[in-house]
DNA sequence: CGAGGAATTGACGGTCATCAAGGTCGGTGG
DNA sequence: CCACCGACCTTGATGACCGTCAATTCCTCG
């Protein structure tokens, strides 16, 4: 059926929330919900809204970001295909969702969707190990903006933006050189790790001129010393 | 039955995740658990070990760190009476746990504790849902962390404090002064705000001159004027 | 080719970390 | 009782790191 087809055809169908149900299970879930793409820039969902939607991230990359009153802005999360977006249980959202990259996503009204995790005890169970998960990252990333130097910040970004973005551009000794694009601008990796953008785009010359980095134009970034990256991560 | 009477006379049955259990469950589960008592400063798990142990709190106040291997450490979260302590579903525990008052708590072997999640659907979802609140509230402090002031980030914890230690010394009028003790030493409200101890102290003294708090000894604030504390939450 | 956003680079200053020196308080033992 | 001790806190002097302001330069796209 068409509404099952939706679903067939699904980049992240295994690895996303919905893995955990069957076909026909999916289909029910499937009547729900609805695709839907979104333009590089746009806001889904605003910080103090009502908390209306919940979803999964089909493609691209989206942002988490919370602000202060005067618009300084920390970005608390970062979500990729087959993440979880949306708060479930919550009538207000805490933080603003934006799509960093150009964007297709699968959203169902938050209140049905809480109906479907009831229903479905394996989903819930994978949405709580996925939270756990979450939280362990946002601890790890606390330490990071509490105690790490500007340097020491940009190398754990880089690395982790290497893991992350390995497939397009992995080569053949693990060790070895290897390029990939940021979805971020200057101004957003700043945000992430609570510097002004100056302070990182030092720091990225920085790393240029020691020959760990070269940055070959545009978002492109290729880690040609992954060793001496990781030493930077706890420097004195 | 004696089983059950360790719950009887628990301080936080209703309002732990053992709430959502019944009697008759909630002997089941007692069979697992035990009390125990720890002393200020003891360490119950450490970042790096095995994932053995959930349980909840019963009295006390404990800190949740992270720490960099050269030694430099950030408290990621902090634990209060009925919280819920402990990572079901990972076999390495991120982040070490230690006492700041003396404290009590009732725990379980994780294992068997995660079949009870299973078992118990109702409690499974509670703490979805305490999750989803600690995930809310790490990305607060992500933001607190990365982008204020010292002077904001002091006005932030002494308006937490005041909230979560109000019982001990509300008054009257809502916005009237307030006095509690801090479970945190200078040393220990520095790791959680991102700060050094010498910073912290300054702040407290300029606060203290500015007529918005005192400090009456011992690890007692003050706040005599909650309007001007809130106002430096956010203050250029 | 020109326009506009993004990134780089430089100069300067403020905030906060570091190093150092007392001071206070509570507990312990002579 | 009081001196001593250790842990915690306060205060001061100094300077590094990083934020701010400002001027180019680089890229992309119309």
């Amino acid at each position: 059926m068409a509404l099952t087809d939706i679903c067939a055809d699904c980049a992240v169908r295994d690895r996303a929330l919905c893995g955990s149900l069957n076909d026909e299970e999916l289909a029910a879930l499937n009547m729900l919900g609805r695709r839907q793409k979104v333009a590089r820039g746009e806001t889904l969902i605003w910080a103090g809204d009502e908390s209306i939607i919940c979803g999964n991230l089909l493609s691209g990359v989206l942002k988490l970001a919370a602000s202060t009153a005067d618009g300084r802005e920390q970005i608390v999360g970062l979500l990729y295909p087959a993440d979880f977006i949306g708060r479930p249980y919550a009538d207000v959202a805490d933080f603003t969702v934006t799509a960093l990259t150009d964007a297709e996503l699968c959203f169902f009204p938050r209140k049905p969707f809480e109906q479907a995790l009831e229903d479905h005890i394996q989903m819930e169970r994978l949405l709580l190990q996925r939270t756990f998960a979450a939280l362990d990252e946002a601890r790890a990333r606390m330490l990071m903006l509490g105690r790490k130097s500007a340097e020491e910040k940009l190398a754990d970004f880089l690395l982790d933006m290497a893991r992350r973005m390995g497939s397009s551009g992995c080569r053949a000794t693990p060790d070895g050189p290897m390029t990939f694009d940021l979805p971020l601008t200057r101004g957003q990796i700043a945000d992430v790790l609570g510097l002004t953008i100056e302070t990182v785009s030092r720091q990225m010359t920085k790393l240029k001129a020691a020959g760990i980095i070269a940055l070959p134009g545009g978002r492109a970034v290729t880690i040609s010393d992954r060793q001496a990256l990781e030493a930077r991560t706890e420097a004195a």
